[in-house]
DNA sequence: GCATGATTCAAACGCCCGTTTGAATCGGCC
DNA sequence: GGCCGATTCAAACGGGCGTTTGAATCATGC
């Protein structure tokens, strides 16, 4: 109707009823998760007819690939590269752990500053889609992750010698947990209602707060205390049994 | 068949029928998400009739507050009666943080270890449902947490005084996220293979290296740098644009 | 201006879903 | 033994799902 002389390859017009459907599958994901998205929604949503999905992208698990293709790709390129840059710039010695994390979301903060780039909607879809438990996903996401969480380990693992390197491991699948919950805008507990923030939906103000949280957590332990947490309090005053004691099996 | 003489309030033998649901329901949720779980799954893994679900449950939604509320409320009213304890011992002093995480994880700690409180089933399913995007979900979970949520950022906040109260909801949000990722067992990046960690599936190892990391994130910035964090490092050598400058628009 | 191939469309397909039904079965009590 | 309420069961209901189909429509090259 109104969208005239495209020619791309080979196709004529359509062009946007590609992205039409992208926008709107990825708008309804974000909240609603995949399983309980329809395809009908979808259409309905980005005013298109129910089979163009199969027609243009064949299925839906093949729609839902390209709704993270499209956007997650460059952005693990992009932390990828910052991380190069940083270790370029230092010339051989090992980076301090705040820069690393800062490689990990900075990249995640311009993609919500750009709607080209998915924008704040795209992060909170990649953020729901680390506990989605679609089998699909469990395989997709790590493939797609690989690269970045081998380069981000060697780094950690050079920034922080002191800490053993399965401790890190384990920091840095914290780490991941708190990034993915806290850029969903996961707010299940609604704890910004219960003190309201300024800006829970500015992607920037998150991630600023985010990075020395992280940087404090992963360099834990090395300088304060010795990685023995949790002492076993045992028992006080009252009774009602050690709550971390073994004995109570 | 096996179980005789129960009679409970005015019912007669089945008492495990429920049970069994609610068990089969348990792990199928855990690994499958709501929404693709299907009654006939549950039914089926339960080895009862389909019809079962809804004439001990009502509907499927009723079965899913079943399943949660049978450990969660227990739980929680254990990591209150735990901060409670520990803050009559400490008689009016302000505690430390880390024995106030310590009473966030220790209760969850001792529901991994005993299957009649819902073992590590349990807690990977209660990771998993706070990213559940299920409209049910997204009322009931903020309804059950309230008050552990209320409780607890009463406590931090006269332990951590020095942390602005903004600044601690942020970091409690971050906290939840590590801590539901983790408990999910969440290995969608499967960082764990990449360097196979002992005890992957062992919910204490977990607890006890999340307690530092989260001491450490909510005490950030308070003693070592100015708050202020992801201070701009603007360009470096290189061209190729300041990642973190807001002039890139 | 008409043939052509790409795209849209309404309709239908078969399937599985949550739920309901009504009869069969069970267990305790007179 | 016979009643009765509680429970189980097989079967079906209507509806929404992802996908397929075949005809209508469109944009273009000749």
């Amino acid at each position: 109707m109104a969208q005239g002389s495209r020619t791309k390859t080979a196709g004529r017009n359509q062009a946007d009823t590609r992205e039409r459907i992208l926008g709107a599958a990825e708008a309804l994901f974000m909240d609603r998760g995949f399983a309980s998205t329809s395809l009908r929604m979808i259409t309905a949503c980005a005013k298109v007819n129910l089979a163009a999905v199969n027609y243009h992208f064949g299925s839906k698990d093949a729609l839902i690939r390209e709704v993270f293709e499209r956007h997650l790709a460059p952005l693990n390129q992009a932390r990828i590269a910052y991380l190069d840059r940083l270790e370029a710039d230092a010339g051989g010695r090992p980076l301090s752990p705040e820069k690393i994390i800062e490689a990990m979301v900075a990249p995640a903060l311009q993609v919500s500053r750009d709607p080209l780039r998915g924008g704040a909607v795209f992060l909170r879809l990649l953020g729901r889609a680390f506990s989605e438990p679609s089998e699909y996903m469990r395989a997709f996401l790590p493939a797609q992750y690989r690269a970045v969480v081998v380069r981000f380990k060697l780094a950690l693992v050079s920034a922080l010698p002191q800490v053993p390197e399965p401790e890190l491991v384990w920091r840095m699948h914290f780490m991941f947990g708190a990034m993915s919950y806290a850029m969903a805008g996961n707010d299940a507990l609604q704890l910004i209602s219960t003190c309201n923030v300024e800006g829970a939906d500015d992607a920037e103000a998150v991630i600023r707060r985010l990075v020395p949280f992280l940087t404090a957590g992963l360099q834990a332990g090395v300088t304060p205390s010795p990685l023995k947490a949790v002492p076993v309090p045992a028992r006080r005053s009252r009774g009602g049994g050690g709550v971390m004691t073994r004995s109570a099996a």
